[in-house]
DNA sequence: CATTTTGTTCAATATAAAATGAACAATGCT
DNA sequence: AGCATTGTTCATTTTATATTGAACAAAATG
């Protein structure tokens, strides 16, 4: 039984699958802090059954050019998103790479880790400005700086657990 | 050896320090995506010696009454600050929790679980979903799913860990 | 090799988020 | 009670961020 109300009816079901993995897709962009429009792009390539182009992307997600070059851009780079060769066609054409380690890894590895380094260099910083104190303060804000010291090794630890936990 | 000269140095020592801390400070609000003025309040009350009112704080890191009153708030829910009473005088005091846990914590609580429950939930609606799909696309997306879903039981397990991590 | 197609870049624009400050409420003081 | 001080709220303004799209470059087509 194919009739052209079933086929409407799998074409509203592929739509709304498609919906709600790009839904999924763009809070998990918000919590990590990537663009929406980030997170439509790679929500949409999860949801489909075969490589899409560029053009696509743009008209199905209501999206630029531009957004659309940039974000395959960061994607790529992430590692969270790959070119496909599609015979007979000059044009790019994009996948998901499905393990979500990808996408969770380049954050990491782009967002986060350039802050932890930071943040060792500033609290030796802090180190040295804390020795030049009045005495009484100074020992008040040395006891404090060896809680933050603390946590800047929590910090490094709990870097390399979530990469391992990521498999990255 | 007390001489205005050396008083003065001291008191730029105590600027310095300030300085770097609330800088810290604010680029930890940044990369868990709170407010800047969130990360200068919380930087200037560890920095400091003694209890603060929202006044003074004001006055030192330029900031208005407003988003001190709401950054002061926010950061009192999450148990990074506490007021503190001073004999004498009606204005509040805040002073910083110096356990990092409490500002991480409330951090985890009210931002990122509440993303993983709407996870969880949208990923049964999925499963839902995909069972209306035509049979080709169906089996690949199931797959799909199956990734996901190991994913939700990675968060869900990923921040029990961070939050035993910190004590909280 | 002129033309079309495809993809990128970046200045301009639109959108979202945070900060402001005036109006208000609550509290203490004389 | 009347006044002064302190703290909160929220509509408006400011600032920061993301998106757009026109101009450009690169590559394929015929």
């Amino acid at each position: 039984m194919n009739t052209t109300k079933a086929i409407a009816a799998q074409a509203q079901a592929i739509q709304q699958t498609e919906t709600a993995l790009i839904e999924l897709f763009v809070r998990l962009a918000q919590v990590i802090g990537l663009q929406r429009s980030i997170g439509e792009i790679y929500g949409l390539l999860f949801a489909a059954v075969r490589p899409l182009t560029m053009d696509e992307l743009t008209q199905r997600l209501g999206i630029s050019k531009g957004s659309a070059s940039q974000g395959l851009r960061l994607l790529r780079s992430f590692g969270a998103v790959r070119m496909e060769y599609v015979p007979g066609d000059r044009r790019d054409h994009y996948v998901a790479e499905l393990e979500l380690r990808h996408l969770l890894g380049g954050f990491l590895r782009e967002k986060l880790q350039p802050h932890l380094v930071w943040g060792a260099g500033q609290l030796n910083e802090i180190d040295r400005l804390v020795a030049a104190l009045p005495g009484d303060d100074q020992g008040l804000l040395r006891q404090r700086l060896i809680r933050l010291k603390r946590w800047r090794t929590r910090g490094q630890k709990m870097l390399p657990m979530m990469l391992k936990l990521l498999r990255v």
